[in-house]
DNA sequence: TATATATTTGAATGATCGTTCCGGAATTGC
DNA sequence: GCAATTCCGGAACGATCATTCAAATATATA
């Protein structure tokens, strides 16, 4: 009865997704989007509204995307601390991939528009607390096998990752070299060593 | 000869510095900061030149202020463990200070602006690097003491407690509860311990 | 073919952006 | 008082912003 879409939706929020990780969102113009999307204005706005909304699905792109390439493995039945450890990794290799460093569009988003934007702010505590859950699961699985100490507090731990992944991100995008990165992240496993079997008299 | 200038410049200066730092540079218009500085916007540009120029000023004046504050303890000659703690705590009241929490204008500018913006690229470059030199300092003094472990890595570890400042300064603008960034930075410090006198068996 | 929707192009909207120019009032040293 | 400089208020600049409207063309079903 009607002509069918004609462009690839999912393809085009990419685009849209990668101008916004790399501008920001106050920096980057609907001109720009349109260039880069490779629809006309009218067609952006039929199909994904205004400006705010096409950021708000961005999120949900950029998020889709780092759950399957990061957050996944750490989920897998059979993730333990060698996950985590090439999870670690696999940041930091994230974090250079573009020679104009780009971060996490997640982490970008919270310091621009999360005091001013309460559905953005939504989005990126749910984008948390699943990389948080993710951390924790892997952490469960090298705690019972012994990887990590018996003691080691999951929910601190998990969290305290979070935070580290978030401040490799800052460090990264402030220009940071690998190796910098690579040494930060070799201090900051330390705590998930497992506690010496014979413990320093009190 | 001449009238001479009426308004405090420092004054204006850091109320500049608060706007951008609340909002951003992007989203911060001269409109608003003329409002904010309390001088007509003649005198703003008289005095401060354009909008760019306005903000690495403004860099600066926050720069001094978080010298003065947080980085001055680290560097007095008897700043040890003690003051790594101190500033710890400090940092978190620090990102608490505020309802509308606004992180820390380098972390900010940093993702907004480092990687398309060289003169400030470069001033957060120093920046962290006179954080870095701070903590190795009182890290210096704490493994002279004994207070860490004697083999801990100075260069490193100022490295590490640099990132994972940064990373508690997203978690705290993302929503995060004192009691969660206590909790982070309780984990965080634990490579900080002194190494046990007895090592499990080999 | 007729109808309905998709898409594009281009113009136009009103608002806001950063910045500059102007005129007059205020305040100093001479 | 005079000259020099600072401040303020407001208008004006061109540019760009996000968004909408209008008209023409294309593609599907029925």
């Amino acid at each position: 009865m009607a002509r069918p879409k004609a462009f690839d939706t999912d393809a085009a929020l990419v685009r849209a997704m990668e101008l916004f990780w790399e501008q920001g969102y106050a920096a980057t113009s609907m001109e720009q989007l349109v260039g880069a999307m490779g629809i006309s204005r009218q067609s952006l706005y039929d199909t994904f509204g205004d400006k705010h909304r096409l950021f708000l699905a961005a999120m949900d792109s950029y998020c889709a995307m780092l759950e399957a390439a990061m957050l996944a493995p750490l989920r897998a039945p059979g993730a333990g601390l060698q996950a985590l450890h090439d999870t670690g990794l696999g940041i930091i290799n994230f974090l250079l991939q573009f020679p104009k460093r780009r971060a996490c569009l997640m982490a970008n988003t919270t310091l621009e528009l999360a005091p001013h934007d309460a559905a953005v702010a939504a989005k990126v505590r749910v984008h948390m607390a699943n990389m948080e859950a993710a951390f924790r699961h892997a952490l469960g699985n090298a705690r019972t096998r012994g990887e990590i100490a018996a003691t080691a507090d999951l929910d601190a731990l998990a969290k305290y990752l979070v935070g580290m992944t978030h401040g490799l991100m800052v460090m990264a995008k402030s220009g940071a070299d690998r190796a910098t990165l690579i040494g930060i992240m070799a201090t900051a496993v330390a705590p998930l060593q497992p506690a010496p079997i014979i413990r320093p008299p009190a």
